[in-house]
DNA sequence: GATGGTTTATAGTGACCACTATATACAATC
DNA sequence: GATTGTATATAGTGGTCACTATAAACCATC
């Protein structure tokens, strides 16, 4: 028999070791459905079953994470602009492609409805917003660009800031649960805009 | 000369009574400039030079002072759709100027970007979320019931979904601080795809 | 001047925020 | 088996959130 001291404390569960890529996958799925501000570490630790000094260990801050899981967005997610924009066909049947591809794309998930970026980039925490600023201005130029070789000098702005503000019409209607089929008939009809645009073939 | 009692506390101030109107005009300002999630209630009470228990004495909650501010605002100073959509022009030509209109007046002034309504619809907190929603049904109706006085019935939604997909797109960069001069640029662009739709005139 | 009702003031409430100090469990090495 | 380094655990930190209990100041009436 033991003397009357103190009981020992059940000892102490430990988890299997961190994977700190599965962790990012299963964060950007949180911040893809709910967005940067409304996602807390809570959130996060209890999604990723580990405690507030593991995630800090493996990821350094909340905004560090977010980081991660918007360049995985980027490489692995994102639209793949430059194949859809690829040179020899009319551009303007292109950038209404563009735009419809979007829309699939923004919907192909009732989890993972609109742009990570593009929402991101509207965040109330400002360097949540700023990093998406800077992500979202290679995929710009991109769009930019191909627009740049394919109209008039004086026009590639307008034409520009046009298809961009209908990509993000597509994000924000995507989010508030807009069918598949809506979005891609908003993208065919935006598309109609350009058809002047670029020279009319034949 | 007084016993040696404690000195008397300073009297403390009292401000004039408070204006439960101009306290919704302030709030509406706040809430318009950066969304009701990062208004906060100590936000509130400094611009309204009020303490708390004054602010929910007079308005009840953050949300119901936030309905009051979106209900000024869609009073006074939202868009005055049927003006625009007056009868007996070109459709096309109307909702375009819808859209221009919408331009200029989310750009108006650099605290009073974007539609309060609109950006409000995607607020983080559900309540608020609700809320806008319901207020931007009437406009939203108002659209659709010309689009559909105008075009063929199976058209309507598709139509009636880009234009309200442009407007959001507008409100969005608007606050992203595009200028006035893009925004319309980009609105009278978009307005080139109605061109077809309501039967050419002449 | 005392009284009652209203509106203001101070000073909190518990809950949640992002984040961390500190200790314990474990694997590898000596 | 003792030591060391690493990854885990508990249990917090101070700050801010929306919101409120309670009391003091004021005004109108008696």
């Amino acid at each position: 028999m033991k003397s009357s001291t103190v009981p020992p404390p059940a000892p102490r569960q430990r988890r299997p070791a961190f994977d700190r890529e599965k962790g990012v996958e299963i964060a950007k799925a949180l911040f893809h459905a709910r967005g940067y501000d409304a996602v807390s570490i809570a959130d996060l630790t209890q999604a990723l079953e580990i405690n507030p000094p593991s995630l800090y260990a493996a990821y350094g801050s909340k905004l560090a994470l977010f980081e991660r899981t918007l360049r995985s967005y980027r490489s692995t997610d994102f639209l793949q602009i430059e194949k859809i924009l690829r040179a020899g066909r009319p551009p303007a049947e292109a950038l209404t492609d563009l735009m419809m591809a979007a829309a699939r794309h923004y919907t192909r998930n009732r989890d993972k409805r609109g742009c990570m970026i593009t929402e991101a980039v509207q965040a109330d925490d400002e360097q949540a917003c700023a990093l998406a600023g800077e992500l979202a201005r290679e995929p710009r130029e991109q769009i930019r660009n191909y627009i740049a070789a394919h109209a008039p000098k004086s026009e590639v702005d307008r034409i520009t800031d046009y298809l961009l503000l209908n990509l993000r019409g597509l994000s924000a209607y995507a989010r508030l649960g807009y069918s598949q089929k809506k979005l891609i008939d908003c993208s065919r009809t935006a598309g109609r805009a350009l058809e002047g645009e670029f020279g009319e073939e034949g």
